[in-house]
RNA sequence: GGGCCGGUAGCUCAGCCUGGAAGAGCGCUCGGUUUGCACCCGAGAGGUCCCGGGUUCAAAUCCCGGCCGGUCCA
């Protein structure tokens, strides 16, 4: 913990001084603060230092979420800081985030690192956020945690060669805001030091808290953390973060935060699930209670209970019941926004990546329903938050059908697995009689079954479960397990020492970017090691963006070198050819790419952008990419969608796709400088993945799709040539895998099927264009021989018999050994178990040959049991024959290579009798 | 990306541990009972035991690989 180790001036600030402010250790917490009112203030103000207390704090009244918000921006868009708009909760310019979890992470990690400048500097914005890491504590803490909540942000980013401002006018800000716009009595602040660290980034703050609740966060970020340590960064940034919705509670003085967040909408959530209203007075004494409030603490909880009854007077289990009720309810409203905010940014509720996370929050929401006994639909709640923020948030509007469909969705699939869950839960209890530990782990785990309905549904059969407070944890602790990181550079495996040697070559001039028709080019080796070659320039697409790697020959003088692999190191082009002696560093050489190749993958690729937004305008836009092949073969296109495609919705697809080839739409490539592509084109240009680069890349199909990509286009749809889809399957929940060909690849594919058609037409011997009727009259002629077949087969079932009632038995059995035509072994037993059956005093061996061994069945009936073990015979006719065998008492097999008469099983068998 | 659970009749599942004849309930068909329906009684049809390989005299069962579904975690 280094921040407890900071050099305390890091917090004395100019401010400080001039007003007056003094630095505190409070008494019981021990930390550090500033405060106007040092006798008056003993402890920093926020919980679980102080209860809450800020309701009798003079303010201005009664902001709105989007009042507080609208404060904000205004107050700092007049200090000089320029709006920027906020970004998508779902963090898809980040390949290590799935969430926007604070504003800063909209400038990470290109902007705080200095690659790209920020939009503007210094800038105001507030984003919308989502964490979940606290979910299990929303509501019952009454609102000090959330899973969504905007974050409102000023941030200047000082360049050395470009000051804004630093520490002492970010706090200067605060307080003015504080004092001046919010009306707070200036002494009633208090800053406390502390530490912050968030998405590889580290630096002192401070926390401003007023009357318990802590308002903003003032993070001056100065380290970047690498492998635990701290290394300073050139650009320090001043990274705020203003509670909206506390700014919003604060103001309004509500008992909980979320009755100052949704105002009306509380009501309506109440009245709709059938939560009764508590009393006023109850609320009122859990507001000052909830300040000491350990969520993860049972004991904690406990007392906070029986706190409230003694403030409100009332009985603790009324308490307890109405608080356990009204946290419900709270969560409710918390999770049906954060599900509305997930799901109108796109997200594809599934069992795996960003999907499961809003997944994660349906079944949440409707586990809190089940447990209050609603009947009411949690798309419904859903609904009229969409309404609620739609002015706010008009991405909600706009995606109300998806949002709705794939929460009604999350709710069937939750009861499915709820109802599979219980029937095996009662299975197992109606056998075991008992629910351990371990199994509410299993019904949770690998059913979906929370431990608190099975506790309910055990409870009706009669049977306790002690569901432990840490439950949760227990969980997760079995999901434990180190991430695999594979070394590699964009899908190839390279030694760490070709990857250090090719870095340090010169950036290659890539060829195919200035002209992806190049197929022929001269150019001048760099360097070469192993069978490792770099060029100046070049033609060879290295792998990357979902399209494999060009191949060809590199041809110096009279020699010829075969391209096997290309790839990316940094900005340097490796080839890797077959056997490079004779190459060295400065040697001319010509390059020749498999052009055919190429052309392939080009219209694969091209391809791909048309389906993809094929893909969004029949299904949605939604639909994002999940993933992405082009090869010579064919393309491959991930995308995610919550349902099967229908045959209709893969034509119409097909055919809009095939409409753009037609049309003949120009394919264009330029630059843009990122922050400008992002807010002209919007972020759906990253559906490859957000490259960590300051200039982007444009693939534009004019009128069609605009996406940020790194490979070789056509310059026309028409040279496509046409696009056949040729699989659809699911990959994985939420996630639909379309593979199609295009061009002459279509062409191959015909001659393909008109191949095997052939090849059926030879075997069935039909001629062409007979082949159907042909195999029709096959199928009915097969019919006709398994009829025959059997009629045989009841024939000769038909001697045996005959032949076993003539047999007379020898000490009390009828023995009956027989040689038979039939290879098919359950035949011969099922035969055997009949006879046997009719003649109970019978024993009855068949001999058969399958390929060079012998095989023998035997079976009797039930009289015969009694003097013989069939078994055990079986088993000694095979020693003596030199083969093996066995079975049961009833029933026996045995076989051994090679040939065996009839008669000599009969007389072993005899002999063993 | 990883862990766990599952795939047997139209449906819900048992059998698998410990290899040796493919099962139950519901549904379906037919018949009986009944004024009629439901109930009840009787009979019957219905199976690629997910696929492939291995072990074995013998695999739904054991082993390996794959496919599909569910679920939890990151």
């Amino acid at each position: 913990m280094l921040g407890l180790r900071v050099d305390p001036s890091e917090y004395e600030v100019p401010f400080f001084k001039e007003m007056g402010f003094v630095r505190v250790r409070g008494e019981s917490c021990g930390e550090y603060y500033w405060t106007l009112d040092p006798d008056r203030f003993r402890e920093p103000q926020d919980v679980p230092c102080v209860d809450y207390w800020f309701d009798s704090i003079p303010s201005r009244g009664g902001l709105s979420v989007s009042d507080a918000r609208r404060v904000f921006i205004d107050f700092f868009v007049r200090r000089g800081h320029t709006y920027v708009p906020p970004r998508p909760v779902v963090a898809r310019w980040r390949e290590d985030l799935y969430l926007t979890i604070a504003s800063i992470v909209v400038f990470q990690p290109h902007v705080t690192s200095g690659l790209v400048p920020p939009p503007a500097n210094p800038l105001v914005i507030s984003q919308p956020s989502i964490r979940l890491e606290d979910i299990d504590n929303v509501g019952l803490t009454l609102g000090r945690h959330l899973t969504s909540f905007e974050m409102a942000a000023h941030h200047a980013f000082n360049y050395p060669d470009k000051h804004i401002y630093w520490k002492d006018e970010t706090v200067r800000y605060a307080y003015e805001f504080f004092t001046k716009e919010l009306g707070i009595p200036g002494d009633l602040i208090v800053f406390k030091e502390s530490w912050w660290e968030g998405g590889g980034n580290a630096g002192p703050c401070f926390e401003v808290a007023v009357g318990g609740l802590e308002l903003a966060t003032l993070v001056f970020m100065v380290y970047k953390v690498v492998d635990g340590r701290y290394e300073e960064i050139p650009i320090k940034i001043v990274d705020t973060g203003y509670g909206v919705e506390r700014i919003s509670w604060f103001t309004q003085k509500t008992p909980t935060a979320f009755h100052a967040i949704y105002g009306n909408l509380v009501e309506k959530f109440r009245d709709i699930i059938g939560v009764d209203r508590p009393d006023e007075l109850l609320l009122k004494a859990a507001f000052k209670a909830a300040g000491k409030l350990e969520p993860k603490d049972p004991a904690s909880i406990e007392s906070f209970y029986s706190r409230v009854s003694s403030i409100a007077g009332v009985d603790v289990e009324y308490a307890r019941r109405t608080l356990v009720n009204e946290a419900r309810l709270y969560s409710l409203l918390d999770h049906t926004k954060t599900l509305a905010l997930m799901l109108g940014d796109g997200i594809v509720p599934s069992n795996a990546g960003e999907g499961y996370l809003a997944r994660l929050v349906a079944r949440r929401a409707l586990r809190q329903l089940r447990l209050l006994g609603s009947n009411a639909r949690l798309s419904d709640l859903v609904d009229l938050q969409i309404s609620f923020w739609g002015g706010d948030f008009p991405q909600l509007v706009e995606n109300r059908s998806y949002i709705l469909e794939a929460v009604e969705l999350e709710e069937s699939r939750f009861k499915e697995s709820i109802e599979r869950g219980l029937r095996v839960l009662e299975r197992e209890v109606r056998r075991k009689g008992s629910v351990s530990v371990g199994d509410l782990i299993k019904y949770y785990d690998s059913m979906g079954v929370p431990p608190e309905i099975v506790a309910e549904v055990a409870s009706k059969m009669g049977i306790r479960v002690e569901v432990p407070h840490n439950f949760y944890s227990m969980v997760a602790a079995m999901h434990r397990a180190p991430p695999t990181i594979k070394p590699g550079y964009a899908g190839i495996e390279v030694e760490e020492s070709v990857a250090r040697w090719a870095s340090n070559l010169g950036a290659t001039r890539k060829l195919y970017y200035e002209n992806p028709y190049l197929k022929e080019f001269e150019s001048t080796i760099a360097g070469v090691m192993g069978n490792y070659v770099v060029l100046d320039s070049t033609a060879f697409y290295p792998i990357g963006g979902g399209q494999v790697y060009d191949v060809g020959l590199l041809i110096a003088g009279d020699r010829v070198y075969r391209v096997k692999r290309v790839f990316l190191v940094g900005d340097v082009v490796v080839h890797e050819v077959e056997d490079a002696s004779g190459l060295g560093e400065g040697i001319k050489v010509r390059g020749v790419i498999d052009w055919r190749r190429r052309y392939k993958i080009m219209r694969h690729h091209t391809a791909t952008h048309v389906i993809l937004a094929a893909a969004r305008r029949v299904l949605g836009p939604h639909v994002w990419q999940a993933g992405a092949e082009k090869t010579e073969e064919k393309g491959r296109l991930d995308i995610t969608h919550h349902k099967p495609l229908t045959e209709e919705e893969v034509r119409r697809i097909e055919e809009l796709a095939n409409m753009v080839v037609d049309e003949r739409r120009p394919v264009k490539v330029y630059y843009m400088d990122r922050g400008e592509a992002e807010s002209k084109l919007g972020f759906t240009i990253y559906q490859g993945g957000a490259p960590l680069v300051r200039t982007l890349r444009i693939v534009e199909i004019e009128g069609w799709d605009v996406e940020a990509c790194g490979g070789t286009h056509l310059a026309n749809t028409g040279e496509i040539g046409g696009i056949k889809i040729v699989n659809v399957e699911r990959i994985q929940d939420g996630v639909i895998r379309l593979e199609y060909i295009a061009g002459t690849r279509v062409v191959d594919r015909v001659e393909e099927l008109e191949m095997k058609l052939g090849s059926i037409a030879s075997i069935v011997g039909a001629g062409r264009g007979q082949e159907v009727e042909r195999v029709k009259a096959l199928a009915s002629s097969l019919e006709g021989l398994e009829v025959t077949l059997k009629a045989y087969r009841s024939l000769w079932l038909k001697a045996l018999r005959e032949e076993l009632a003539r047999t007379s038995p020898v000490k009390g059995v009828r023995i009956l050994v027989v040689e038979s035509p039939e290879r098919d072994r359950s035949f011969i037993q099922e035969a055997l178990r009949r006879l046997t059956e009719e003649f109970a005093d019978s024993l009855v061996a068949v001999v058969y040959s399958v390929g060079d061994q012998t095989g023998v069945e035997i079976a009797c009936g039930s009289s015969a049991t009694r003097i013989v073990n069939v078994g055990s015979l079986a088993r000694s006719i095979a020693e003596k024959l030199n083969g093996r065998g066995g079975g049961s008492e009833s029933y026996g097999s045995l076989t051994v290579k090679g040939r065996v008469d009839v008669e000599r099983v009969k007389e072993v068998l005899e002999e063993l009798l």
